[in-house]
DNA sequence: CTGAAAGCGCTTACAG
DNA sequence: CTGAAAGCGCTTACAG
């Protein structure tokens, strides 16, 4: 028996069962038209034992060509990876193949790199079906699914354009964190960014918490630092010093706690942190944080269900628009106001 | 002029500038055979203007199958990300992304869950030239990749099959590790694993700790704890307590001091630390942890390297295998012992 | 219940 | 310097 050196494509098993290259893909497609029983059951199982025996395995080469869609769903990020979702990332992810799997979608990697026209091509050389964006939408990007009609959904990114997008509630999270600290007796509370990338979730955590801040009667208190830790650190040797700070993310909560602790100042003793992210090692860190969580798996899986959406409909759809509820999660961080 | 509603394919363009599909196939690659200049300049340019005109951009669905390539790696990874590389992860993929990037190629993202089937399918649909695990090869992947000749390339995990992989010297880096607390005046130094997967890096570490151990001496102190980080502040309340330990990896590292720290022992004042892994936050914890670094970017590197070897040769190049240095950082979780 | 044929959008010998 | 034609491996009306 001569072997052939290539892999067996659906005409080699056609010919080895002897029918047609049509019975054999209406067999491994299941796209038996529900009305009329297409194939004996006996040709069937004959189609399927070749198939097997022969090791055939579908060329998705061939099927992309011939189905006009890929099943692939683009993942697109601004590397080293979206900053803001750095540790969130994990759940993002997780949530995001959930729904792809479950669907036989797969994920093209595509890192927003520094060279716009290689994204572009891949973009719109149809190798996928629609893609998600990891970060925000701006212009080289959004002209290229504009024009390229690729149907897409933004995960935990705002945009002007009408697109379906998933963000959690930062306003409302922001407002949790302050109430926990008003709570614990705090009225000096300040906010602490460092320096952040430009983000809706800047925008937003800084009006829930000056909002907050005034209804709860503590403008005056209001204090908003945007400059590195070091400044803060400063801040706290003065007498203007607050006895709360919400900081930005955990990374830099992590990071202005072990430059108090080498300046001698003491967590949550006197000083409590809040800050924002749920990822690890946040219950690990010394004090564990006090953090506000997003809900990561959820916003991927609501993103992934909007892309998919969209393919299916072909664009049909209103563009959605979710917006997932945070969770403060106290830990040991932040305490009672002392003194 | 009526416009067609469908993109342009190659023949649109033909049309449009009264040429040959093939002309217009031919510049658009550039595949231009060195010894006859293929077309006028004339031509190329004419049909470079109308393709963009018309907004063409090839299908690459259409390519993917005269080509029989479709310039994807799949890149292989246990969900929800390869435990002994989280953190290390980051560098890993940008490293790979980096060569992959410059040799027009993508990554295509398969997480290898519960259902072998699904990934199955992919790795053998001929959708990627090649593929790069993340995960240690064990059976039913293992199976595929050989019986598919789908090139592949392991990364930070071994194997026993003749594929091409790279690794970091753990046995080194543990060998740094012990030294450095040997240095600094230790002598019960033991060795916290935790609960971990089946990796070679716990082999290596093993190996290297009780190796260099028994080098310095120290034989009778070997001292390895398996359990959870639990067990091990139990020993340090015992008479038997060692005054150094390295530990598998930065998150069990720092879960550790933060169980020491709750029951009121200090680091590095009673108990030197150190570990593995140069991930975010180990330089901002406190104290910052001595630790050893994986060259993540090199090694995400190298093995795209590997497996782009492997797919211009057919597979016929040998399997090479990295094994590249790990290089220990001093910090403050470890000190001269007292006392 | 089954097959012949066209088509998906490219590339590439080959011939002129 | 350029084009006609076959082929990559599938799917899907359509006809029987």
């Amino acid at each position: 028996m001569i072997q052939s050196m290539t892999r067996p494509t659906i005409a080699d098993v056609a010919r080895a069962c002897g029918v047609s290259k049509t019975t054999v893909s209406v067999i491994l497609n299941n796209s038996l038209a529900s009305s009329s029983a297409r194939v004996s059951a006996d040709t069937e199982q004959r189609v399927r034992d070749v198939a097997a025996k022969l090791g055939y395995s579908p060329s998705w080469r061939g099927r992309a060509l011939s189905n006009r869609r890929t099943r692939m769903i683009g993942v697109l990020y601004a590397p080293p990876m979206p900053i803001v979702v750095r540790g969130n990332y994990e759940g993002i992810m997780a949530g995001i193949n959930e729904v792809l799997h479950k669907h036989a979608y797969h994920m093209l990697f595509v890192p927003l790199d520094d060279d716009p026209k290689a994204w572009g091509e891949v973009l719109s050389d149809q190798r996928m079906d629609g893609c998600l964006v990891l970060s925000r939408l701006r212009d080289p990007l959004a002209a290229l699914l504009r024009q390229s009609h690729l149907p897409c959904a933004l995960v935990n990114a705002d945009s002007d354009y009408p697109v379906p997008q998933v963000i959690a509630d930062e306003y409302d999270g922001t407002q949790q964190s302050v109430k926990h600290l008003v709570e614990l007796g705090h009225r000096k509370i300040a906010m602490l960014f460092g320096i952040v990338p430009p983000h809706f979730s800047v925008t937003q955590r800084r009006r829930g918490y000056i909002d907050t801040m005034r209804e709860a009667g503590l403008s005056e208190h209001i204090q908003i630092i945007e400059d590195a830790p070091e400044e803060f650190v400063e801040l706290m040797q003065s007498d203007v010093r607050p006895t709360a700070v919400i900081v930005y993310m955990h990374f830099l909560a992590m990071k202005l706690i072990r430059m108090l602790w080498e300046s001698g100042i003491k967590v949550p003793e006197q000083l409590s942190v809040s800050t924002f992210n749920d990822a690890s090692p946040a219950a690990d860190f010394i004090p564990p944080l006090t953090t506000v969580a997003l809900p990561t798996e959820e916003m991927g899986r609501a993103a992934a269900m909007m892309v998919l959406e969209q393919i299916e409909t072909s664009g049909k759809a209103p563009p959605r628009r979710a917006v997932l509820r945070e969770q403060l999660i106290v830990r040991r961080s932040t305490m009672v106001i002392t003194g």
